[in-house]
DNA sequence: CGACACATTGAAAGCTTTCAACAGATGTGG
DNA sequence: CCACATCTGTTGAAAGCTTTCAATGTGTCG
């Protein structure tokens, strides 16, 4: 079995732990419940509490919240690797919904196999616990994000993010990226209204640094870009060893 | 013992899971490091690692994120009854600071003794674990405060909120309780500026809803205080039962 | 008393939203 | 195959919320 084969997360942990061969196979094992669910209907919704996580596999997925007056907030969007629903399985009911932004892949996890995979191998529940933490650490970086910078940086942030975690699981590189989000999303995830977010897209992409257009990012200018943002990526990256 | 001389911590998980004897002995033994850390001086920076939690027992903390252009963003504030660097001792080393914002009591866990203590009792585990996961929705519906409310309703749900969270600990009612807080404090928290904090609270005042003033919060009409904020304290609370 | 932290206000400037209108692409039903 | 509705993207202009700049007041503390 090549590299390629592997499922994203096992891409994503790899590039943080080396797992040994019993530990790789236990991951994959993970991934045996294959479940498919179409863009736009919603996978959880607020309020539901759920038995299952899931390990997407393809496609994208957002969480958010629905305010009383209509409004929504998107607390983060999740790529192929990035695990759904994890903190309700292991602590309680979720309290935001998910949707599939276009037709994806899961793996469902139940919550015994999960723990069953912890006790198995303590180092792959390091490693996922390692995972789960970040997206903390993502989510904790878009308060500060959406609190404190204005809506240029707040995008160009977003966007090398974006970029930082795909080129992790091989889905794209510095250059530039596939987004299927439209530009009411990027609105949703920034606080932004949608007419604004088209506004700072145009000044991005005159501006030289990145253009967002038919489904695909390109950075053109790496460095104004990181300079604009002030993105500092070491939310992103393991500090320190991970595991002894 | 009566209940009164309990911990806050103890004090607020009790509000939602029936502790045993040996439960509460366990809890009350983690208690045993007292430390007093003074306001102003930094706990844990940005970046640093730490082996231990803390418990805070009296005062208020706060934990931020600093940025390179000088402005910090406070993610959340800790009262007394919280947990402090709890994800840090988990999983990995903590990406922000924490500040006491008053001179402060807390007790020292190390990650060994909590370990222990979880393993000694499950079900302690999981109401810590589950503290652990109403921080983390307190997060969330920060960041959904302030994508997606404006300045008032903003405050006024911060506001509510600490008054749902410290009335758990016995630190207040629904009309009012004593806060530390300077309207700097609330500009950082709010992704506000402290002028604009100051109008907002005027606005507040005048018009009947609730008084933020020299340490004290009264709340004059709580009714159109949740309405102005659109506060729907689901996210404090339980939902379902907590342990089967 | 002077230094300093915190609170308060007014006025001007700036960023973002809202309102309106329009263009292009897609999809459905007649 | 066309008409029509829908979704997404675009743009201008006006309105609105929030910030910035400046100045002032109040109280604590050494």
């Amino acid at each position: 079995m090549t590299l390629v084969e592997h499922s994203p997360l096992t891409r994503k942990l790899s590039a943080f732990v080396a797992l040994s061969e019993v530990e790789l196979a236990v991951l994959e094992r993970l991934h045996e419940r294959r479940r498919s669910f179409v863009a736009g209907r919603d996978m959880v919704h607020q309020g539901q509490s759920s038995q299952a996580a899931y390990i997407l596999s393809a496609g994208w997925v957002c969480s958010y919240k629905l305010q009383a007056d209509g409004t929504r907030q998107i607390v983060d969007f999740q790529v192929p690797g990035d695990f759904l629903g994890l903190r309700s399985v292991l602590l309680r009911t979720s309290d935001h919904s998910f949707e599939p932004i276009v037709d994806i892949e899961a793996a469902e996890v139940m919550t015994s196999d999960l723990l069953d995979a912890f006790a198995q191998t303590p180092r792959l529940a390091t490693a996922i616990l390692w995972a789960a933490s970040r997206d903390e650490a993502m989510v904790v970086e878009h308060l500060v994000g959406i609190g404190r910078r204005d809506a240029d940086a707040r995008m160009a942030h977003f966007l090398l993010e974006l970029a930082s975690r795909l080129a992790l699981v091989g889905m794209g590189s510095k250059d530039g990226y596939d987004c299927p989000l439209t530009q009411y999303h990027l609105a949703d995830a920034l606080g932004l209204s949608a007419v604004h977010v088209n506004r700072v897209l145009r000044q991005l992409r005159e501006s030289g640094r990145v253009t967002f257009r038919d489904g695909h990012v390109t950075i053109h200018d790496h460095d104004r870009l990181v300079d604009l943002a002030e993105f500092d990526p070491a939310y992103l990256d393991q500090i320190g060893p991970l595991l002894k």
